[in-house]
RNA sequence: GCCGGGGUGGUGUAGCCUGGUCAGCACAGGGGACUGUGGAUCCCCUAGCCCGGGUUCAAAUCCCGGCCCCGGCCCCA
């Protein structure tokens, strides 16, 4: 029996093409965070489980990739960055100058059945602003992610941005006691129709009174200048209208930021129950793919003295590659990109002086900036200018004997199959006249 | 963790319902016809029924379990 070992599931092996567009959505990404003033740091890929227990509670341990290592210490694989990046703030930067700036672009775990857009491996990119509990921040980071989205193409989209205060409020005025359950029913209004909806809100046990505010509630859901004075009616305590000041400001900076017709207010969103603590947000981008939120983030303000930092606050958005890739390459957004060498040198039969030409051209032409190959499997020459026509190879140099004794190679124009003998020492030139280069 | 649909050479597939010819085809890969000139043609080669158990004289085909893939639920920190 042969022994045969396959991928686990949930994981993927990237190939070459692949490589290249994530690869090109990473870099469209990177420049954006850059260009904020984000700087990229590198957490390890697994922490102590108690890092994340101590974040989410005990619940969240089952969607881990926990193991116990040689030395007997409980770790976990990450299923996200922030705590990670948490840690390291508390560790060595709470006297860093404020705020920290920093960005992400790795790989995350979390053990659940694959689906659509989700796998047990999956790469994020996001940023967390550390230190500044104003609306700016918020604004900041909002406003890079949509900027972000908008670097790879993608223009049909919004960011919905909810809040956490008020959804507690919410909870408090309706005195509902599982305030968490709540929110989870809002936050699927999406998926459910209206009648579907209300009587989910019935077997939570609500009134009639509870049902008619929550759906005014949902109904909070469009652009900023229409549906924030709906807020105001609805939320009356002194706190819930800090808030939705807040978010007044907020729309107000992020048209300053120039992002505003991507901007939606959704007072449903919940965006997970475990560290919010006050602006929330996700993106929203339609498509046939079944693939719900390409991202979020929100506000954190306890987070880091939970790990036992000095109170600060945070805030930050991850992106989820996974789910914004196939859309661009569902929408055509992805460009093509070309895995090919520009030069393919073939060496014209066996004999050892024609080899070692062939590999001083295709060195002489790497050395400068060529992206050069040679033939290496010995294989005649006319299957070597069948491989390079199917590859779609450009130029060929061929080196044989007889050329070589006159001190010369052959170039050939694979596209129009011209031919002409340079001299061997001119060939980088030749090619490189040819390329544009 | 639960539910539905799937799993045949590297890739895409036929065969499965109605068990029984050496599991067919296409593409890709390697070699040759053609020892210095390609994308053509012809020939040859490589390579497969996801794993395990059961039913049967006989299993790719029927049954059970597992694994994996696709999708949905839960959850999404």
């Amino acid at each position: 029996m042969e022994m045969r070992i396959e991928r686990v599931k949930g994981t993927r092996d990237f190939l070459s093409e692949e490589m290249a567009k994530r690869r090109w959505v990473f870099e469209r990404i990177r420049e954006t965070f850059e260009r904020y003033n984000f700087r990229e740091v590198l957490t390890p890929t697994f922490e102590y489980t108690d890092l994340f227990r101590l974040r989410s509670g005990e619940e969240v341990v089952k969607q881990l990739y926990a193991f116990t290592d040689k030395g007997g210490r409980d770790v976990s694989l990450r299923p996200d960055m922030t705590s990670s990046v948490a840690r390291l703030y508390v560790n060595r930067f709470q006297n860093a100058p404020k705020p920290v700036k920093w960005y992400y672009i790795a790989n995350m775990f979390r053990y659940e059945e694959p689906q659509s857009g989700r796998f047990r491996e999956f790469w994020q990119a996001g940023v967390e602003l550390i230190g500044s509990d104003k609306v700016e921040a918020d604004a900041e980071v909002i406003a890079l992610f949509a900027q972000s989205y908008l670097a790879t193409g993608l223009e049909d989209f919004t960011v919905n941005i909810g809040n956490r205060v008020l959804l507690d409020e919410f909870a408090r005025m309706l005195g509902v006691r599982d305030d968490i359950g709540l929110m989870r029913l809002i936050d699927k209004k999406d998926k459910l129709s209206r009648e579907e909806f209300v009587d989910a809100l019935k077997d939570f046990g609500l009134s009639d009174e509870g049902i008619e505010k929550v759906l005014s509630l949902v109904e909070i859901k469009g652009k900023p200048d229409e549906v924030l004075p709906m807020a105001e009616e609805l939320f009356t305590s002194g706190e819930a209208r800090a808030e939705i000041d807040r978010l007044y400001e907020l729309v107000d900076l992020l048209d300053a930021y120039g992002v505003s017709k991507w901007v939606r207010i959704d007072l449903g969103i919940a965006r997970g129950f475990d560290y919010y603590t006050s602006v929330v947000f996700e993106a929203i981008a339609p498509n046939d793919l079944g693939i719900g939120s390409i991202g979020g983030g929100g506000r954190y303000d306890n987070l880091i003295e939970v790990f036992g930092g000095k109170p600060t606050p945070a805030t930050g958005f991850a992106i989820g590659l996974e789910r914004l890739i196939p859309i661009l390459e569902w929408k055509g957004l992805l460009p093509e990109m070309k895995l090919r060498p520009e030069v393919y040198v073939i060496p014209i039969g066996q004999g050892r002086v024609v080899k070692k030409a062939a590999i001083e051209v295709v060195s002489a032409l790497r050395g400068a900036g060529v992206e050069a190959d040679v033939e290496l499997t010995g294989r005649k020459l006319r299957k070597a200018l069948d491989y390079a026509g199917r590859l779609g190879i450009s130029f060929v140099v061929l080196v044989g004997r007889k050329d070589l004794e006159e001190g010369r190679v052959t170039v050939r124009n694979m596209e129009t199959g011209e031919q002409k003998a340079v001299e061997i020492e001119g060939v980088v030139d030749e090619m490189a006249e040819r390329l544009g280069l």
